[in-house]
DNA sequence: TCTGGGGTCCTAGGACCC
DNA sequence: TCTGGGGTCCTAGGACCC
């Protein structure tokens, strides 16, 4: 039998969450991003706002002109992964081929139920998501990951589509390429440029000519736009390793002042490393993102001779690759991150000089400080007293 | 309106080596 | 005067996604 895959979405994941946890905010405009007071964008938005034009991405400047009334919070991650971690184990029970794609999204597999089974026991698994966790979602189903994502869209909130093989054009020939997924900002104005504006459009373009202005990514393009795809669903028991650990940070305000840029980057070296082991990983390479005032964006990396998970190292790394291309203008983010990493069990892991051993005692203690306490109850000298940037 | 933070993957040029 | 060719590594940047 055709193998069937269901895309599940979780509708307005984080403002629901909030919504239900607080029976002020039912009914009522609720907007989840980052620090509501400081330069963020809209993580969220719940059904209610959605009505005065706001969507994810949105600039919050923007957002308390359109909706002014609106209750703008700042997240709980925690709280949503946890949700997320209950959900996936509901989603386990019907299927051992689950793939979780985000925090609010995922790829389930059926080998044996065909189609015409399909419909019935996605309705089972959005009455039990409603019932135990009062959330709703919307889940498309296809003969591959592409459309059955894409035929999630196509009903929300709440909502449940059937896209057999086949039919993928049916569906969506009309709708714009951005819908497809895949296809962004910049690809959609060259392929406007083309005369693509359809998704039928892009699917009956030649190949040929794809390829010649896109590369390997034009043949990706005719096909999404088609509706094939042979990409797997890989279940969460597969764990994917990640690549890189990175943290980021639009400042308060665009500074050019070295105590408070360097400050900044110590927190950041010392939030990734922090990761790093705790999550087990040592790195050998290590990038600085620096974001001007004018929103000029560059990245500075450096590969190092040995594997290092000593946030110490990651520092003078970072800070050297910093100051050798910082010009002088004020800085709106700075990011650091790690990446070419490795399993620390994978390599001999336990330090030969004393030096180090007390070294990694102390880090050991601050992450356990950290984790009781959250990441500012403990701070080293460095990082203290630039306003808290 | 004024643009977050976490990532992934791809491309392309230059260095370097055989 | 014209100056290989392929492979791999490193680095920078771009596009995209949630």
């Amino acid at each position: 039998m055709d193998r069937v895959i269901f895309h599940i979405d979780m509708d307005a994941f984080f403002s629901s969450i909030e919504q239900l946890s607080n029976p002020n905010l039912r009914g009522k405009p609720v907007i989840v991003c980052g620090d509501p007071n400081s330069r963020s964008v809209v993580a969220t938005a719940s059904y209610e706002a959605r009505l005065f034009g706001l969507k994810s991405g949105m600039p919050i400047g923007r957002a308390r002109q359109l909706c002014p009334h609106g209750i703008y919070i700042s997240g709980n991650p925690k709280k949503y992964v946890y949700t997320s971690v209950q959900i996936l184990g509901i989603l386990r029970q019907y299927t051992s081929r689950v793939e979780p794609f985000s925090v609010d999204e995922a790829f389930l597999e059926f080998e044996n139920l065909g189609f015409s089974g399909a419909p019935k026991v996605a309705r089972k698994i959005m009455q039990r998501i409603h019932k135990e966790f009062g959330l709703t979602c919307s889940i498309g189903i296809g003969p591959n990951k592409i459309i059955a994502k894409m035929a999630s869209e196509l009903n929300k909130p709440n909502g449940l589509t059937v896209i057999e093989e086949g039919r993928f054009l049916d569906f969506l020939g009309e709708k714009d390429v951005t819908a497809l997924w895949g296809i962004g900002e910049k690809t959609t104005v060259k392929l406007k440029n083309l005369g693509i504006r359809k998704v039928r459009d892009l699917a009956l373009f030649p190949e040929p000519t794809l390829r010649k202005l896109f590369g390997e990514y034009g043949t990706y393009l005719k096909m999404t736009a088609s509706g094939m795809d042979d990409s797997p669903v890989i279940p969460y028991y597969q764990g994917i390793e990640p690549k890189s650990i990175g943290h980021e940070r639009t400042l308060p305000f665009d500074t050019d002042d070295r105590d408070c840029l360097m400050s900044t980057l110590l927190r950041l070296c010392e939030q990734v490393s922090r990761r790093m082991r705790k999550d087990g990983y040592v790195s050998d390479t290590v990038t600085v993102k620096i974001r001007y005032r004018d929103f000029n964006t560059f990245t500075r990396q450096k590969k190092l001779a040995n594997c290092f998970e000593r946030d110490d190292i990651l520092f003078y790394t970072a800070k050297k690759l910093f100051l050798s291309n910082f010009n002088g203008d004020e800085i709106r983010l700075l990011g650091v991150s790690a990446s070419g990493l490795v399993k620390k069990t994978e390599i001999l892991s336990e330090p030969l000089f004393p030096a180090d051993r007390v070294h990694r005692e102390c880090l050991r203690v601050v992450d356990s400080i950290r984790d009781r306490f959250g990441e500012d109850s403990i701070k080293r000298g460095g990082s203290i007293g630039t306003g808290g940037l």
